[in-house]
DNA sequence: TTGACAAGACCGTCCAGCCGGTACAGTAAA
DNA sequence: TTTACTGTACCGGCTGGACGGTCTTGTCAA
C-alpha cells in the first residue's frame, strides 16, 4: 500500500504545521504529527531523527517560503522598494484568518534557540531595508509595525477590524513613500 | 521551617515565571514551580489546584500589574496622553534585557484561549487610545509598532540595537505627540 | 536478461521516564 | 478548631525515542 518515491518530508512538515495549528501548539506530539502525515510512527522518526530535527526542519522550510515569497514580490513591486513588498507580503499573510505558524510556540517550548535563525534573517531584512532609505526613524516605525501585525496573526489575534487593518497597511505604505 | 502567613500565591506565580523565564517555557512544570517557590507540591496544588488555574493566575496577575503601572504612567504624564504613557512604559518594560513574560508561551501550549482576557484588553486599551486623538491611522502605526516592540522582546529578539530602540521610540512620540 | 544484493524508505511495537493530578497523614500558627 | 500548609507515596497516561523487521528500488556482475 505504500507509495514509492513519495517526498515524504514535505507532507511531514505540513502535516506538524496543521496539527499544531488546529489542535494547539502544546499538542504537537510525533504520534499526532505522523498520522496526520500518513506515516507511520517509524517513518516519521526515519525522516526526522528527532523532534528537534523536526523543529528546526519547520523553521528552515518557513524562512524559505519567506524569502522566496519576498523576492518574488520584490522583482513584482519593482521600483516601489523592498519595503513596499514587504508590508504587502505581510498584510497578505495576516489576511488569511487562521494562524500559519502555531508551531512556532512549540519549537520555542522545545528550545528558544529554534528561533536564532529567524532573528538572524530579520536582521538581515532589516539592514538590507536601512539601505534603501535615509530616514531611518520611519523606518524603524515601519519595520516595527509590520512586526507587530505579525505578531498578532500569529497570536491568532482579532484585536484590528478588517476595515483598521486595510488603513493600516495604507498608513505604512505612505510612510514607506 | 514554614514561614508564616506568607503570600504564596504571589510566590509561587514569580517562581512560575522565573522557571519559564530561564529554564525555557516548555520545563514549566509544576513539580518545577513548586521547588522554585520554595513550596511543597501538595502547597502549590493547595494554591492552585490544577495547572489550568495557575496558568490563569499568570495571566491575571499580568493584567492587573500592567494596568497599574499603565494608570501610574498616564497620571504622571498628564496632558501628554494615554497614547504616549502606553509608549513609555512599552519603552522601558523592553529595555529589561530579559523577557519577562516567557510564560504566556506555556500558557499558549497549555491552552490558547488563555490569552483571550490579554486580547481583550488590548482591544479596550485600542478603544481608549481611539477617543483620544483624531488620526486614526497615525494611531494606529504607533500602537501597532509597540505591538512589535512588545513581541520582540517577548521573543527575546535582539534584532534592534539599544541606538535602534531609542530611536524609535523617539519617533513614535513625535507621532503620538 | 536476469538474479543477487545493498541501500533507501518506511512500518509497528515496545519501553523508560516524566508529568499532572490524587490521597492522605502530620503539623504549626491563628 | 480551623487554616494553611508540608511531605511522601502513588498512579495512569502520554511522549520521545530505540529497534527489528519489511517492502521497494537501484546497481551490477554473470
Amino acid at each position: 500500500m505504500r507509495i514509492p518515491r513519495a517526498n515524504s518530508r514535505e507532507k511531514i512538515l505540513a502535516a506538524a504545521a496543521d496539527v499544531a495549528r488546529e489542535a494547539g501548539p502544546g499538542s504537537l506530539s510525533l504520534d499526532a504529527v505522523a498520522s496526520r502525515a500518513g506515516v507511520s510512527k517509524g517513518g516519521l522518526l526515519y525522516n526526522f531523527p528527532t523532534k528537534a530535527k523536526l523543529m528546526q526542519g519547520l523553521v528552515e522550510s518557513y524562512l524559505s517560503d519567506f524569502q522566496k515569497a519576498l523576492e518574488a514580490r520584490a522583482i513584482e513591486a519593482g521600483h516601489e522598494g523592498v519595503l513596499s513588498a514587504y508590508i504587502k507580503l505581510s498584510a497578505d499573510d495576516c489576511e488569511r484568518p487562521k494562524p500559519s505558524a502555531s508551531w512556532m510556540f512549540s519549537a520555542i517550548a522545545e528550545d528558544p534557540d529554534f528561533l536564532t535563525p529567524i532573528k538572524a534573517f530579520k536582521r538581515q531584512l532589516f539592514e538590507r531595508l536601512k539601505g534603501e532609505t535615509d530616514d531611518l526613524g520611519s523606518l524603524l516605525v515601519c519595520f516595527l509595525a509590520i512586526e507587530g501585525m505579525r505578531s498578532m496573526n500569529l497570536f491568532d489575534s482579532d484585536v484590528l477590524s478588517e476595515d483598521e487593518r486595510r488603513l493600516l497597511v495604507s498608513s505604512l505604505l505612505k510612510i514607506a513613500g
